[in-house]
RNA sequence: GGGCGAUUGGCUCAGUUGGUUAGAGCGUCUCGCUUACACCGAGAAGGUCGCAGGUUCGAGUCCUGCAUCGCCCACCA
């Protein structure tokens, strides 16, 4: 590189050829990242393009992520950048490798999340949804929607990610609405859908079913009550019910629900109510007679061993129900107020009621004793509302058929996670599925492709009107849709101000909208409510890449190589995918699930906006920079650990900036107004020079993977020098061991390492050396600096897919030192995998040597409080048994004096050699290092130094 | 009620298949503004790896039990 590309990032920023500023002091990423993002991405170089047929890339494995989409609800959090960084770094690598690489983001629409922010935002100005009616809703979360989506893609570009944005998805895109309506379609074909009365979670406040997944159970301080039933036998005289003066005590946390009993349960082996199976007890207060029986899912240990039976509101009593034939008696409304079912209760709240009951049980003798209980209540995961289980029309998936696919798929070892333990946690759940809800009761999302047909079957839709000019009625008019028509209501303002059930009539289920009725009819109305958000979610993988249509992309792409997510929507996205994925191809959605963890505060607890825990990742960006909360964050924890992100730990990472900063700007500023050219060991072990070396030269040790760690590179250069045989066989070896984490996906542990090598041993001992040599204008040896590039270089690459920002800002700054790199960004360099034939053992052994000979001298020195300007006189014996330490000695013999400050020094052949008396000596490998003390500082001060020290320890240890 | 994870120097964590003197960052102590870096350099102190057993020539690393914390799953009303 002579020439500056103007179009690259060094441009302004501390370039180095004559006519650019120097660098700057310190790594400055505010000054670097958004230029080095707009490079890459004017470039070109995120976009996932298909290689053409016979190409060399063809024959390579495409790598491909698709991005978890973040919901619209928001800005992202620290959590997606966790996504990020882990997707980010995969991607960097495999593009590196030259594989066809393509990270396809998206968008998720977020259905409940998103209706609850828009509809809160709607709250502000006094209104609700019902006064906007349903067209007009949807476009105001529309407006939401396109406010925050290039927020959020901003965001993502903050942090580094190499997303193809020219292919960004919305969920609620054309795309995956055919996705949708083509898998509802099909599901329903297929018998995988129906419509059913169940007793469904449903959230009062959010006004819509939701499923089991979405349900968090909270461990609240309650009560139990044990409420007296009494015995009914016959009827008396004037036709009333005859109390035999007995009752039956029940336990229950949920008292207001007694209204809606069916029955009293004990178990069949509990010898204590042998008797009283199938006699009648009777309601207290409301007076309605039901009977005992017996079921084997009661236990007798809790409470009194008798169950009141609620079908209608609880989910073992609607079991229990269903096998003695139970009566289903619903004593709620929508919004958890008793209905009328509840006599005297009617129109209260359910709280509210069960405190009316307890008081009207109390005073009528019927309420036994209260006791403290702990009990898991379920809240709804979207607004901490407690559900209310309920009957309701609904639409289920019958999970069985799809789970068993997934089961085998994970078994057979066809996907794998990472780490695995949660293969266990996915079977498990797998195992005992039960069908899922997917309809919801809201406005935004993908609505249900339903239809019915109003003129054929009017009678049996009940359709609940609005009156949109006049008062709005309340309660909402019930009628039929052809009542209404007859009353002059026109089918569109239907349409718009009424929602519908068509309990009795029969689905229409289409891909495209239907223009009328198979009967005939003319008017049909869509289903109301929308799908579970995540039963597009779990289509991802597919409608990203365009399926349903059969596109080059999903030929290509699809099945994709690893789905990195966290591990608290395994049940949620990642089995679902995995279902849907083998349901529609047969073929599995991807063959890796790695998942990370949480992350957390510094207090341990977990990030979240409405906990006021929430970190913005962009004012960590800002504060340290992106690469350091990279690093901080790929560092913190291993795959699936959760982890406590702190400011010492960003400061970690931005320092590590600086020093790559630092000493490259060091390594270029010794090359200084020249070149150097690209170091290679040639079949001699020559160091050569070779000019021009192409791109694919460049490459070479990246296409042909293992292959050339076979090549059998000389490694007894024993002209060059040690630290040079040393540096090198050490960042070959760093590049191996990277490549073979990154393989693994310890992903952490390989920046971890970069780390310590570029710290502790290029920059403290090399650069260090190298320093020496330079500044020795007698030397004869070569320069380090063509290894000292090289080293460099190649180390920038190793951490590019970490610290991305300024690895390619400085890359691109040192490559212009470099004649013979041709590659136009480290972005797209190739991506070191370790040349075996540079491992020099003996080289690595010998450098320790010497290094550990500095350390010792510099230990007695600081023990011996030696004045740190000061030369000290030492002598290194080398040991005989080791054979060629002299040598090693003689030659490291500078650096000793330099670095240990160590002068005049004498390599001797035997102890004898050295002085006995008044003496520090430090034994190591083949080496013993001896410095005489002997007028190296103050005996007199030193005793009086020691003494004051025993006297401080002796008093404290007092 | 099951299951999983964690328990390593003052703090936060590494330690992947059991093998030489258990590591890092931050903090602490002693020095040092030496021409890459004080977002730095040199040196040092500090851990019987939660507890108790066991397997092994050898265990932080495997097995058993226990304890504390966290998470997930589960129809004890």
């Amino acid at each position: 590189m002579t020439t500056a590309d103007p179009q690259r990032p060094t441009e302004g920023a501390g370039g180095t050829t004559n006519d650019q500023p120097p660098m700057a002091k310190a790594y400055d990423p505010r000054a670097t990242e958004d230029r080095v993002y707009q490079f890459w991405e004017t470039r070109g170089y995120f976009k996932g393009e298909i290689p053409e047929p016979g190409s060399a890339k063809a024959a390579r494995e495409p790598f491909c992520i698709i991005m978890p989409p973040p919901n619209v609800t928001g800005e992202l959090h620290i959590g997606h950048a966790l996504t990020d960084t882990v997707e980010d770094i995969l991607t960097r690598w495999h593009r590196m490798l030259g594989d066809p690489t393509l990270w396809l983001p998206g968008i998720d629409h977020a259905g409940i999340a998103t209706q609850n922010v828009v509809e809160k935002q709607l709250a502000k100005e006094g209104l609700s949804r019902h006064d906007l009616g349903r067209d007009e809703f949807e476009k105001r979360v529309w407006q939401w929607v396109h406010r925050y989506r290039p927020i959020i893609s901003n965001q993502h570009r903050r942090l580094g990610a190499s997303a193809d944005w020219s292919n960004e998805v919305f969920t609620l895109d054309d795309g995956p609405q055919s996705a949708v309506r083509v898998t509802f379609k099909k599901m329903w074909d297929d018998g995988l859908i129906y419509r059913g009365e169940r007793l469904i979670n449903w959230c009062p406040r959010c006004q819509t079913a939701v499923s089991d997944l979405e349900v968090d159970h909270e461990e609240q301080q309650g009560s139990l009550w044990y409420i007296r039933y009494p015995v009914v036998d016959g009827k008396d005289a004037d036709g009333a019910p005859h109390l035999t003066g007995e009752h039956l005590t029940v336990a229950t946390t949920r008292p207001e629900t007694y209204v809606g009993d069916t029955a009293v349960a004990v178990n069949p082996k509990d010898a204590r109510y042998t008797d009283w199976i199938g006699r009648t007890v009777m309601l207290p207060v409301i007076q309605r007679e039901i009977p005992v029986l017996a079921d084997e899912a009661i236990e007798m240990e809790f409470g009194t061993g008798a169950v009141k039976v609620t079908p209608g509101h609880d989910p073992t009593d609607f079991e229990i129900g269903q096998r003695h034939n139970l009566p289903i008696v619903n004593v709620m409304n929508k919004d958890a107020t008793m209905n009328a079912q509840a006599g005297p209760y009617d129109g209260m709240d359910r709280f509210e009621a069960r405190a009316m009951m307890l008081r009207d049980l109390e005073e009528l003798g019927y309420l036994e004793k209260t006791e403290p209980h702990t009990l898991q209540v379920g809240t709804c995961s979207r607004c901490g509302t407690i559900i209310e289980p309920l009957m309701s029309w609904q639409w289920f998936v019958k999970m069985k058929p799809l789970a068993q696919p997934g089961i085998d798929v994970v078994r057979d070892g066809k996907i794998k996670f990472v780490p695995d333990r949660f293969e266990r946690i996915y079977l498990n759940w797998m195992e005992n599925i039960r069908d899922w809800c997917v309809s919801r009761q809201l406005w935004w999302g993908h609505r249900i492709p339903v239809w019915y047909s109003a003129d054929d079957d009017g009678d049996k839709i009940i359709v609940t009107f609005r009156d949109p000019d006049g008062e709005a009625t309340d309660p909402p008019r019930v009628a039929t849709y052809n009542e209404l028509r007859a009353d002059g209501v026109s089918h569109e303002t239907i349409i718009r101000h009424a929602t519908w059930s068509g309990v009795d009539a029969t689905p229409i289920v289409a891909i495209d909208t239907p223009e009328r009725s198979p009967k005939g009819g003319g008017h049909l109305l869509q289903e109301n409510d929308v799908l579970d958000t995540w039963f597009s979610s779990g289509l991802w993988p597919l409608s990203t890449l365009g399926w349903p249509g059969q596109t080059p992309e999903l030929a290509y792409w699809y099945p994709t190589s690893v789905m990195e997510t966290g591990y608290d929507i395994i049940f949620l996205w990642v089995s679902r995918m995995i279902m849907l994925g083998i349901y529609h191809t047969g073929d599995v959605p991807y063959s890796t699930v790695y998942l990370h963890g949480t992350v957390r505060n510094e207090q341990g607890k977990r990030m979240s906006k409405s906990l006021g825990t929430g970190v913005d990742p962009l004012d960590v960006v800002e504060k340290y920079g992106a690469d350091a909360l990279r690093y901080t964050l790929i560092t913190s924890s291993g795959a699936g650990g959760d982890m406590k992100l702190s400011d010492q730990r960003l400061e970690a990472g931005r320092n590590f900036a600086n020093k790559l900063w630092n000493a490259t700007r060091f390594v270029i500023s010794m090359i200084g107004e020249q070149t150097v050219e690209l170091f290679e060991f040639d079949a001699k072990g020559q160091t050569a020079n070779r000019k021009g070396a192409t791109k694919t030269d460049n490459r070479r040790q990246t296409t042909d993977g293992e292959q050339t760690s076979n090549r059998q590179r000389p490694t007894a250069n024993s002209h060059l020098p040690v630290e040079e045989r040393w540096i090198i066989s050490r960042v070959e070896g760093l590049a191996r061991s990277v490549d073979e984490q990154l393989r693994k996906f310890e992903l952490g542990e390989a920046a971890k390492q970069v780390y310590e090598f570029v710290w502790s041993e290029f920059a403290d001992w090399y650069i260090e050396i190298a320093k020496i040599r330079v500044r020795d204008e007698q030397s004869t040896a070569p320069s380090p600096l063509p290894v000292l590039a090289y080293v460099l270089e190649r180390s920038l690459r190793l951490l590019h897919p970490v610290m991305t920002f300024v690895t390619e800002e400085l890359w691109q700054a040192l490559v212009q030192k470099i004649d013979g790199i041709d590659d136009e960004a480290l972005i797209v360099a190739g991506f070191p995998r370790g040349e075996s034939g540079f491992t020099d053992a003996a080289a690595e052994r010998e450098m320790e040597t010497l290094i550990d000979v500095v350390r010792a001298i510099r230990n007695i020195r600081a023990e011996k409080k030696v004045e740190p300007g000061k030369f000290v006189e030492a002598y290194i014996v080398a040991d005989a048994a080791r054979p060629g330490v002299r040598a090693l000695l003689d030659a490291g013999a500078p650096y000793i004096e330099t670095l240990a400050r160590a002068r005049p020094l004498h390599i001797v052949d035997a102890i004898a050699d050295a002085p006995r008396d008044q003496v520090a000596t430090a034994v190591l490998d083949g080496v013993t290092a001896v410095v005489p003390l002997a007028g190296l500082f103050d005996v007199e001060a030193e005793r009086t130094r020691l003494n004051k020290q025993i006297a401080e320890a002796e008093a404290e240890a007092g």
